[in-house]
DNA sequence: GCTAGATATCTCGATGTCAAGACAGGTAAG
DNA sequence: CTTACCTGTCTTGACATCGAGATATCTAGC
């Protein structure tokens, strides 16, 4: 089977004989699966009335154990956002009863934000359904195939995990 | 090596043991990754005065092959983007100078919009840097794991590239 | 040739994100 | 203890994107 990168780098082949196109056969298809699978998500979403910035910070709060809770630092790091971003998103999750801020009794500078017991339920729904979903969308890959596209995708990882200038 | 996915599965594990989270090492992943490649991009771009918007109409219009010349349907299918985003995008190319809009001879409703001299030059100049770096970033892999890589995504993709649903 | 529906493009309002900077509180060196 | 720098959070303004709807043209069936 043809996907829409092999007709990419085909026609790139004609025009640019000159460049080794090989790389794009990687990265291309990381982009635009990343591209898909958002919407696939924001579908699954939409049946909770959630959108996907909202899961992606409740979700963080959500991992981090009782009494999830976390500083806007972290939650900012966790979701690779900005700051002024997270600074809106927490404002919204609190309007919506989702989320409180609590001062950090350890720093004043500080603020914790923390997972409501509203929160916690939505998120919770919504994220069994999202492994049900991306599961679907793993079907045509055995077992050994999964693990070795995990390992193959985490040795590109690594670098930017590790060094903080991402 | 561990990255950032392997700590937040391992998380789950802890905090919803009922669940099996096995997609998420291949999902998360190409998700993170996806985004650490925007980064990556934007950064090569900026060397070229260009931002990566700009560049995937460019590129679209460059690989189509001499005139260079695409209607506003097809390059939003090719970059995944809504009709509203690609009138504005082309508004913007057609100031600064990199394309221009004929009218389609063959449907009195449509528009070709064909990349300048200079939007060639610019693309083509840019489109090389990225390849370099991509080529950086693929750097830990063997020519075989590139391989692999590259056909695993592939019957992921497949199903999204064949399907009009998306 | 007419009608109904599909297609191509554009318009407009709402919104989420970013980048840069403001500001308060922490931290280390002298 | 004070100077200088770093850190954590929030504010602001600009902007790209989306989604829904408007308009014009094409196409198929009768």
């Amino acid at each position: 089977m043809e996907d829409e990168v092999d007709r990419l780098v085909a026609a790139w082949r004609t025009e640019r004989p000159d460049l080794d196109t090989e790389p794009l056969h990687v990265l291309s298809r990381v982009s635009r699966l990343a591209r898909h699978l958002d919407r696939a998500r924001r579908a699954v979403f939409a049946a909770h009335d959630m959108e996907s910035w909202e899961f992606d910070v409740l979700t963080a709060l959500r991992r981090a154990g009782p009494p999830y809770e976390l500083s806007p630092g972290r939650l900012l790091r966790a979701t690779l956002v900005t700051s002024g971003t997270m600074t809106n998103r927490i404002d919204r999750l609190q309007s919506a009863g989702l989320v409180s801020r609590n001062p950090d009794p350890q720093d004043k500078r500080g603020v914790l934000v923390r997972l409501t017991d509203a929160g916690r339920t939505r998120v919770d729904a919504a994220f069994a359904d999202l492994i049900d979903r991306e599961r679907d969308l793993l079907g045509s890959l055995t077992a050994d195939d999964r693990r070795t596209l995990a390992d193959l995708l985490r040795s590109l990882l690594v670098p930017f995990d590790t060094d903080p200038t991402g």
